[in-house]
DNA sequence: TGTACATCAGTGAACGCGCGTTCACTGATGTAC
DNA sequence: TGTACATCAGTGAACGCGCGTTCACTGATGTAC
């Protein structure tokens, strides 16, 4: 039952989108190889075929992840207000498995002194030079510290919206949140010539 | 080896502890009963006198953290400004076993439907409603914006900060958070008569 | 207050399930000639 | 181009370790009289 390269080539492409979905949604220690393998339409014998274990299979989909939510940045409408709009809303809320990486497995890969660690340092600061880029401030200074503390802001946003069990709760802290950042965003702007 | 009622409920004490502090370290998955017990100068076949499973322990241990912190918040110096510079430096990002629990276990605590989501929303409404009572802003919807904004902020750039490996990096971050913070407490501050 | 008995906090061995990983196997793919 | 053989992607059974949970046991605590 050998498949081609190209198959097998796929079937790596559909592990690494299973594996990013699940991790994401119930957590990478809540997921087992088995499910990864199953979700993509393979039992889990075949997995060591691509990857060398767990881990590695772990590093592998959360770069992806974070490759395919720049890739997103980079297409989407520019600006920190755009953003906000795009991220600060319950469609994201209620779609981890394909939302923000760092929302959904935040505070479990700033444990562990491994590989993704290092992917996840890598995509903050593209993220902050990318946002920097296209702040409204008068400073170098000033639009990274818009930059930073806004998408600080939306991060923390989103986790304490999804933590929250009553959905006007969860609710009122998506809008609070994109309402102050539109707000600031505007009395900055105001400030320009 | 019966202990006393006294001595049981200090022994009860010291496992909350320990809980707390490890779940809030490795994560709740990555913390095992004995491991916990251990910790607290037991055996872990006594577990079980003290609670009924291990999602009953990290339930009681996470609520008892978050009363701590609320204690924290409410005898610590007032307002948003104040909380920033106790929130954002390089102690509170390396002492995790003690900090905020929002930024230790959130992306994992938004998954699930278990008894600790429920306490962490709770949490985060009172914290919304302190930090909204003492926030520099015009209008009731003007002060929670600052409050539920200003607070996402902190939570985000802690999570950020403890993902970057570089120093550096992780250094700027809480800083130009806290910066962007302060500076806009400031300009709100201006805006009064 | 003292005595006899029941209770039960904590111990440490044992159980059993889940999960990461290994392995023999199959048969299609790829390659050497 | 065709043939013979080697490779190897994926299968599914099996292994073994870790961990949550149970249990018989110990002896100090608490209580009834």
């Amino acid at each position: 039952m050998r498949n081609s390269a190209a198959k097998k080539d796929a079937n790596r492409q559909l592990i690494l989108q299973a594996a990013g979905r699940l991790f994401r949604e119930k957590g990478i220690e809540q997921v087992g190889v088995a499910d990864v393998m199953r979700a993509a339409g393979m039992t889990h014998g075949g997995f060591y075929r691509h990857f060398s274990d767990k881990s590695d299979l772990a590093t592998q989909a959360i770069s992806q992840a974070l490759a395919v939510q720049q890739e997103a940045a980079i297409n989407g409408a520019p600006g920190i207000p755009a953003l906000a709009e795009s991220y600060l809303n319950s469609e994201h809320r209620d779609s981890i498995g394909s939302g923000c990486v760092f929302a959904a497995l935040g505070s479990e890969t700033a444990r562990g002194h491994d590989a993704s660690r290092a992917a996840m340092s890598q995509a903050i600061r593209s993220q902050i030079d990318f946002l920097a880029a296209g702040a409204a401030g008068k400073t170098d200074e000033q639009r990274r510290q818009i930059a930073v503390g806004s998408w600080s802001a939306m991060i923390g946003a989103l986790i304490l919206s999804r933590i929250s069990e009553d959905a006007t709760l969860s609710e009122e802290i998506l809008h609070e949140t994109k309402g102050w950042l539109l707000s600031q965003q505007t009395s900055i702007s105001a400030d320009r010539p």
